[in-house]
DNA sequence: CGGCTGCTTGAACTTGTTCAACAGCGGTGG
DNA sequence: CCACCGCTGTTGAACAAGTTCAAGCAGCCG
């Protein structure tokens, strides 16, 4: 299994060969499936490994007493949850499988002692956990601020770019296996709103939409529909690039 | 100054008395205060500092090309800002002081070294960014599917349990320097519509809101109309305390 | 006093919701 | 092989929640 995880990480940090070394040996350790449309960690459960997406789509979603449900966000290949194992007692969330997941379990132990180890690492884990943060900002901007056309832009912006990071775009392209409720879910709206918004993208050729593949014909158009601006996914340029040493564990 | 980081810290892991010494000692370097409504640092901004609020209310928020704002957070005393100074380029949002604000700056250097030597510190600082993070995930819940009610009675039931961890509530009371737009611009809505939301809460009887003080007469009966489950604010027995474990709702 | 900010109210309006029906498609079982 | 089911996407029409615009009022402060 060639390593997502380091490529991811590499944004942020400069890895050493024996860096790497040690993430694809962490990453080894038990993979497991999940079935589309499964839970992979329910609220409420003591969750005992952080989980590696290592391929497919899943989301972290909370739901309301009366069921109402809203997906907080979209886990993709490469992208690590349940940091909150080393802390938290419990899960205030869910994981949810979106299309069959593929994901590494590594147990805590390992990833202790080698952030312990390698300050590299660590540093690069704590980024991404503050990138984490940071797109759950905008969300909230998205939600609280932009309409619902300007939330589906940003959106697919925004999973555009982070599927490039990991190499999962091509051209113009990637995929995009939500339904249209899982959109509304993510957006805040309905379905049948959701509907109508896309077609308003597609009329405007903003978007292509089908099959589960989403085409960008100009990304600069779409981007200045959701007033979606990259800096928060602070993708390039860490100001630790150069400076080797610190960070905490 | 008595150590409110100390207090707030505490409620992850049990500090040792040369642990709060330390805390006490970066605390203690250079205090500063922002006047009401002025920013204290923005967007693009380079930070040099952590910032621990010391006295006050600030705001983190985030604006729109067009003008749109969207408060994203509120930093209350005990709350440290720009943890991404060790990590991140520049600011991707802006804090601003709500009222006026005492903050303490807080040097790279000293907090990197204290982490480095008092490993129980460092955990709590990271617990306490994955709880930012939960919150974040949560308001995300407020805006996507709460309703205004809903909101309004969730964000004053979430304000109201933060506000009692660092001993700022008194019975049922406690502060509420936001204005109506403030209040709009945190949950999504405008302030017209906020003024209407809280006149239905008023006669409802479930708060009572004069002169920027919040009473809260029956605490149950609002957390059951703004769904609160204040599980995500883990405040309780994180998993090092020893815990006994636990159940709750 | 005058000007500012924040709160309140009404009325028209817009955005997004709800309800309901239907079409297409893939999978399953008889 | 066909009938049937469930899921997703689509459409229309009535409806509700929240916005916009506009005005007025109260309190505060220089």
């Amino acid at each position: 299994m060639y390593n997502l995880l380091a490529l991811k990480l590499q944004r942020f940090v400069s890895l050493s060969d024996g860096d790497i070394d040690a993430l694809s040996n962490v990453c080894r350790q038990s993979i497991r499936t999940a079935r589309a449309r499964r839970d992979i960690i329910r609220e409420g459960d003591t969750p005992h490994h952080v989980k590696l997406i290592v391929d497919g789509w899943a989301i972290r979603y909370k739901m309301l007493p009366d069921g109402r449900r809203q997906i907080v966000s979209f886990l993709l290949p490469g992208d690590l949850c349940d940091l909150n194992v080393f802390l938290l007692d419990e899960m205030d969330h869910s994981i949810g499988a979106l299309t069959p997941v593929t994901y590494a379990e590594l147990p805590h132990d390992l990833i202790e002692t080698m952030c312990d180890h390698r300050r590299a690492i660590a540093r690069a884990l704590w980024l991404e956990s503050l990138v984490v943060a940071a797109i759950q900002r905008e969300w909230t901007v998205s939600l609280g601020q932009r309409t619902a056309r300007e939330r589906i832009a940003h959106l697919f912006c925004e999973m555009f770019e982070r599927l490039e990071t990991v190499d999962l775009t091509e051209e113009d392209r990637c995929e995009m296996p939500l339904t249209q409720i899982d959109l509304g879910e993510a957006t805040g709206m309905t379905a049948v709103h959701v509907n109508r918004t896309l077609q308003e993208l597609r009329r405007e050729g903003l978007i292509v939409l089908n099959n589960r593949i989403l085409t960008i014909p100009d990304r600069q158009a779409l981007m200045a529909v959701g007033m979606f601006n990259p800096n928060y996914l602070h993708h390039r340029h860490p100001k630790c690039e150069t400076a080797p040493s610190s960070a905490m564990g």
